[in-house]
DNA sequence: TTGCCAAAGTTAGAAGCCCTAACATATGTA
DNA sequence: TACATATGTTAGGGCTTCTAACTTTGGCAA
């Protein structure tokens, strides 16, 4: 990086800051991210950004609201062309969250930081409800209910609480730290199988 | 606070330290704490610090083993005095995990970040483990067995993952964001079961 | 085509952060 | 009582975020 240009304007100063700082995220992580950092990246001057974002926390809010538009798109790939509301999609589904969570930890931890800083930004949150209703809807399918009810919220909710520990002690390497040896899938497909049950 | 002293010296400056970035630790979050501000509490210069501890990390790592202390005597008294092995038993453990994490959001925080960034912090691992051991002993109990094996911590794990992912997901305040009406208690009793049947 | 305005860069610098070096004071022990 | 050591202090370097004032340039109106 670090890339001299020849030209005073950058041409998508916007685009690029945003690209360094996802990076400089999955490096660092989100607290030891910094903006100087991001302009050495993009090579331009450590004032630049704030022709594009009001702060800090604005560059980080773009690579999360961009970022969950990603988590969205790689929870439907999940589902789509399959049985919906078999058991089988919906642990595929779990999966796909994980994957997201493992191979993103950087955006992913944003994912779910972002919100509570920003007191329930509205764009956020709308990602986020999509994202969920990927599940609810599978769970509805599952058990055959025509859309999403008081029950199917009870019945899909832990389902998410438990990919989402998963997810978090994955990337917090506790798994690592306490020799647990898992084979992840299996335990997913058994206890994704078990919350569904009676 | 901010309080002045007559003496040169301070008395327990390490303690008042620990104490003083507890606070702020729970008040504006592990990122956002700031060395000066825990010295502004404890009424002395920027560079007093520095006679206790290595760096700022070292003073958030001292909060975080004191914290995990608390926390497993938490689930130590979660257990005690009630039937090993129940399934009353293991669904009050998690929620006493809940309790513990809602109610010291910077702590548990600090608590599942702090090992990834210090490479396995031996004092912070063996905490982890500790506590995590409650939970196998309990679980062990429920299947008759006499010590941890496989299956123990097979079936365990999943237990973990859920009340440690609603955990994130009420401190970070997403049951809020996403509008669920949930009964964490009514939630909980019946996905312990789920979770610990055939 | 030209002229000018607004957009998007720049440098300079204020205020605050972490941490170190050098100096000051109090405390415990010989 | 003397003094070594522990534990405070002030001063300052080099980093950070962000603002103010200046500069360049692209695009549009005359």
């Amino acid at each position: 990086m670090t890339a001299k240009r020849a030209n005073y304007h950058h041409g998508d100063l916007r685009a690029g800051l945003v690209e360094a700082t996802r990076q400089l995220v999955e490096e660092k992580g989100p607290d030891r991210f910094s903006v100087s950092d991001a302009c050495r990246a993009a090579g331009v001057s450590t004032a630049a950004p704030y022709r594009h974002f009001n702060d800090r926390d604005e560059m980080l809010l773009a690579v999360c609201s961009e970022g969950m538009e990603r988590f969205y798109d790689t929870m439907s790939a999940a589902v789509a062309d399959k049985a919906p509301g078999t058991i089988e999609t919906i642990n595929d589904l779990g999966l796909a969250y994980i994957k997201f969570a493992t191979s993103e930890p950087g955006v992913f931890r944003l994912s779910f930081g972002i919100a509570r800083e920003h007191e329930g930004n509205p764009e956020i949150v709308e990602r986020g409800q999509r994202i969920y209703g990927i599940l609810l809807a599978q769970v509805a399918a599952y058990f055959g209910k025509p859309d999403v009810d008081d029950e199917v919220l009870e019945r899909a909710f832990p389902l998410w609480t438990m990919v989402h520990g998963l997810s978090f002690l994955l990337i917090d390497e506790k798994i690592t730290a306490l020799d647990l040896q898992l084979d992840i899938e299996t335990m997913m497909r058994e206890n994704t199988r078990r919350l569904l049950a009676d």
